[in-house]
DNA sequence: AACGCGACCAACCGCTCATTA
DNA sequence: TTAATGAGCGGTTGGTCGCGT
């Protein structure tokens, strides 16, 4: 069964947001908060025509007339509240309207970082953008897609070229080929996924609770690839919240030159349980490949590795 | 001035995941 | 357990603008 649309798109506004309606989205964000978008349009409505009563109430008691049809001219509510999709009002909202949006051309620091950071994520747009003050994850969808991919790629063609032409043996190239077609671009590519919880393994791992970098067994996400978590520990017994994005695995790992691991890890000649990058100990990449934690057909172990950086927060004891 | 073209970016769309009843 | 719903994500589209011819 397919789920129901967002939202009916009949009579809806599409395109270009209008001032009035962004004054009229932002006025109901302030008032009530973020959140339950798809109710959002009509009950923004409501809080407009709220704003109208009590105007035309104010005004009638201060001048003991009826303007209320001067106040319902010259405002923009109209009465009938924002006719837009609830996802529509989240997009703009998250992407334009948020007080705490960084306006500006995007410096060569913020650069570098997404750059190392695409390198590191994909295109986990969301993901680097968080690590972006005031940064939306479409304004960098939209920077790589139109300035830093082409830039990246044009140097990555350039620095083939130079291989090349140091190294002219000729190989097969059904061998050296990467098997997918923009592999020469790896980046890893993960499945996004959310992580609210880690199971974490007191038997294995004598860490303190607070330890901030996961332990080698540590099972980071109970999504869809982890059969049966219960085996691996005893949540009820020793469950974290985990909450990672304060403890910013990236951080530790931007002091790291990826080009040179990631490299080293796509060598076509090593096996695929060998393509992995360097700083993870061996006790800790068999833990990861003994159990279904990882998806058998990656080359690396980055589906545990993105989920290390999927989510917000810090280590909590429960 | 008119036109074509590419760059940019806001907005849309379809999908997945998490949560809830 | 399952279906419905809410929310978020990444890919894509289309309008606008600036520049060159």
């Amino acid at each position: 069964m397919g789920r129901s649309p967002c939202c009916s798109k009949v009579g809806l506004n599409r395109g270009a947001w209008t001032a009035a309606e962004d004054k009229t989205l932002t006025d109901y964000i302030k008032f009530h908060g973020e959140g339950r978008w798809r109710n959002l349009p009509k009950r923004a409505g409501e809080l407009s025509q709220t704003f109208v009563c009590v105007f035309q109430l104010f005004f009638c008691f201060l001048f003991e007339g009826d303007v209320g049809s001067f106040i319902i001219a010259g405002n923009d509510f109209g009465g009938v509240g924002l006719q837009r999709c609830g996802k529509s009002c989240r997009l703009r909202w998250l992407n334009y309207l948020r007080p705490d949006i960084k306006r500006g051309n995007i410096s060569l620091d913020e650069e570098e970082l997404i750059i190392r950071l695409h390198k590191l994520l994909g295109n986990r747009w969301s993901l680097i953008a968080g690590r972006l003050p005031g940064r939306t994850d479409n304004e960098i969808k939209n920077y790589w897609n139109t300035t830093l991919g082409k830039r990246v790629n044009y140097q990555k063609n350039l620095t083939s070229t130079c291989k090349q032409s140091n190294h002219p043996t000729k190989k097969d190239p059904k061998k050296t080929e990467p098997h997918h077609k923009n592999e020469s671009n790896a980046v890893v590519r993960t499945k996004a996924r959310r992580c609210s919880r880690a199971y974490f393994n007191p038997q294995q791992h004598k860490t303190e609770p607070t330890e901030r970098i996961p332990r080698p067994g540590t099972v980071l996400t109970k999504d869809s690839s982890i059969s049966n978590p219960v085996e691996l520990t005893d949540p009820s017994s020793f469950m974290m919240e985990a909450n990672m994005g304060q403890f910013c695995l990236t951080e530790i790992l931007m002091n790291f030159e990826f080009s040179d691991i990631f490299d080293t890890c796509n060598k076509s000649d090593l096996s695929p349980s060998s393509k992995v990058p360097i700083i993870f100990p061996d006790e800790m990449l068999e833990n990861w490949t003994e159990g279904d934690y990882v998806q058998p057909n990656m080359g690396c172990n980055h589906h545990l590795f993105a989920s290390i950086t999927d989510s917000e927060g810090d280590w909590l004891a429960e």
